[in-house]
DNA sequence: TTGTATGCGTTATCAG
DNA sequence: CTGATAACGCATACAA
């Protein structure tokens, strides 16, 4: 590992003059030295330190990507491929861009705070975050945040939300199931903070629409964690002989969902409708294919980093809460229902 | 964000002092001065420098990972997955052991190695990297690798692979298919080298067993890249009315050309048996289910990380090629077939 | 056009 | 028990 120091006296000229041809500053450098400095670049390889460089300048190049798992959701939370995807198109922005990507999946907020401090990252960007935790990382770290999936009060910390018409597309996809006669919707979340709220409320309003109000007792959280989650499961299947139609907030849940219905007798979408959220690859892979609403996670991870990088450089940016695009996309999973909207009518048959 | 000479200062002692007691040196400082220090410790919240520490230390607890993205292969490497759940398990187990990650995974070779070069990254972790790349980074990289899925030949480079019975489990899902009656069948794989190589062994050995010569034409490869791969697919389609079964290297491939061959009529697997590896979540949630080979991605991740961890802090490691078990599962993706092993019997009533 | 000197935050050496 | 000082590699303000 070449230093600049060794190549200053290799040549016996400063450091500086190495340093200034290396970063282009080249117009007040004589193009012989340049020459021979851009030879010895390449003979030696030069790499530079960027622990002394991040020492020396108040940047480190690093851009910090956290997920924050929810306790035991899954086995990891990459195993939900919406994330993953995202992820990696988040990586591809941040590398093509020129920086560096730390990631970070804990939980623990105070030690995710010292991680971007002690690496003093020049930007953060936080999936899922919910409003508590970032008012926390806030409070410590002042550089530019991005936010993926977020619905924290502006307050007076400045932050970007990169997020999406979830309500327009929750809104959507209820008017479609009503349009297809279902009256009887559960609408199924695993949460009820940020996106899954949000979509919540595109649900009711659609609901609301057709002159139907939103009944509590319709709306199921699927408890997360390995353990819990079959018993949620088996309790969700005794539910489900009340509903004609189950509105998942992400595909993930659904597919899973329909798996486990499936195999337990029920016939989809013949006894019961499924839709989901994301349209990830799984949901136009099973059968039947899933009706959902779609999101283009490429786009939004490289938004995301866009965005990051254009604060981290000081520009102002115009829209600190965009949101992305949504579409529906009809599949196979939602069955269409006689004009009465009567729902179960050859449920049974299907159920045990 | 105060530093140790801030404290040093507040407290009128020097920032050795300092240092020691934060790093436990408490032998050699007075239990007085101690507690003043830990109190300010506390009071200010410090967090260290890790650019600084990287600087003035030979290590800078930086693991990087690496995934070398075949070019074009997916929208990105992530929708694989088994990278991404792997990947969540390496994440989990560096930052359980209080190191950092620092992910790349561009297939440029020359980006990564300058990549781990200017961080001074402690160790690092590669994917499915082929031999010639890894000569590469060994040339210039000189800190400890771990290899997951490499089949580098050992010559002198020192590393550790932490691989799977990828021969094994070829050898018994070949085998399982022969039981079967299956003797038609195509093996595929989307490259030539290391493990889908292997594992290409391990199917020769089955069918040797039962007399079989194993013909290349039976050797499907599928095209990388999004483009390229619609029209591989059709091409298999095609080619799919000489076999009985589809042994296919990853769960991914296989999940995909179910769907696209049953959108096209044929029936799984009655008209076509199919058969996986990895044993992803996916595997599991569509249907027919996917026979397939299990492994352990969270194992894995787990093992890899604690053994390059102990190569860091010098210790041998006894076992350099580690082969994680494998297990074959049999769900419903392969029909049993008569006696006689008759290929294609009822097959024409499907295609087309 | 080029060089000198300094600081970034930490750790380590060695002397008191 | 404690402190001064150098060193890590780089960038930059300031001289020459």
């Amino acid at each position: 590992m070449i230093t600049i120091k060794d190549m200053a006296d290799m040549l016996g000229i400063s450091t500086t003059t190495v340093s200034n041809v290396i970063h282009g500053k080249t117009s007040e450098v004589s193009q012989k030295t340049v020459d021979r400095v851009e030879k010895l670049l390449k003979e030696y390889d030069y790499v530079p330190n960027n622990s002394a460089r991040s020492l020396s300048q108040k940047c480190s190049k690093i851009i910090g990507v956290s997920i924050k798992g929810r306790k035991g959701q899954y086995d990891n939370i990459m195993a939900d491929p919406f994330f993953s995807v995202l992820l990696g198109a988040i990586e591809a922005e941040i590398r093509r861009r020129g920086y560096f990507m730390m990631i970070y999946t804990s939980d623990d907020i105070q030690e995710l705070i010292r991680n971007v401090l002690t690496w003093n990252v020049d930007g953060l960007i936080l999936l899922g975050i919910l409003h508590d935790d970032f008012v926390k990382i806030r409070s410590r770290y002042k550089n530019p945040i991005v936010l993926i999936d977020s619905y924290a009060p502006r307050d007076i910390m400045n932050y970007v939300n990169v997020g999406l018409e979830d309500e327009k597309g929750a809104y959507e996809m209820t008017l479609h199931l009503l349009e297809r006669g279902h009256r009887r919707i559960a609408f199924l979340a695993d949460n009820m903070e940020g996106v899954d709220y949000t979509r919540y409320i595109g649900h009711q309003r659609a609901l609301a629409k057709y002159g139907i109000k939103a009944d509590s007792k319709d709306l199921l959280i699927i408890q997360r964690g390995v353990t819990e989650m079959e018993a949620s499961m088996e309790e969700l299947y005794y539910m489900s002989r009340n509903y004609t139609a189950f509105m998942c907030c992400s595909d993930y849940w659904a597919v899973l969902l329909m798996s486990y219905f499936s195999d337990r007798g029920i016939r989809i979408p013949e006894d019961l409708s499924f839709t989901g959220f994301d349209d990830v690859l799984i949901s136009r892979i099973i059968r039947p294919a899933l009706t959902t609403v779609h999101q283009d996670p490429i786009r939004r991870g490289e938004l995301a980093v866009d965005t990051l990088i254009k604060m981290i450089q000081g520009e102002e940016i115009p829209d600190w809460d965009v949101k992305l695009p949504v579409e529906l996309v009809i599949r196979d999973s939602v069955k269409r229902i006689g004009s009465y909207g009567g729902c179960g009518e050859d449920r049974d048959a299907g159920v045990k």
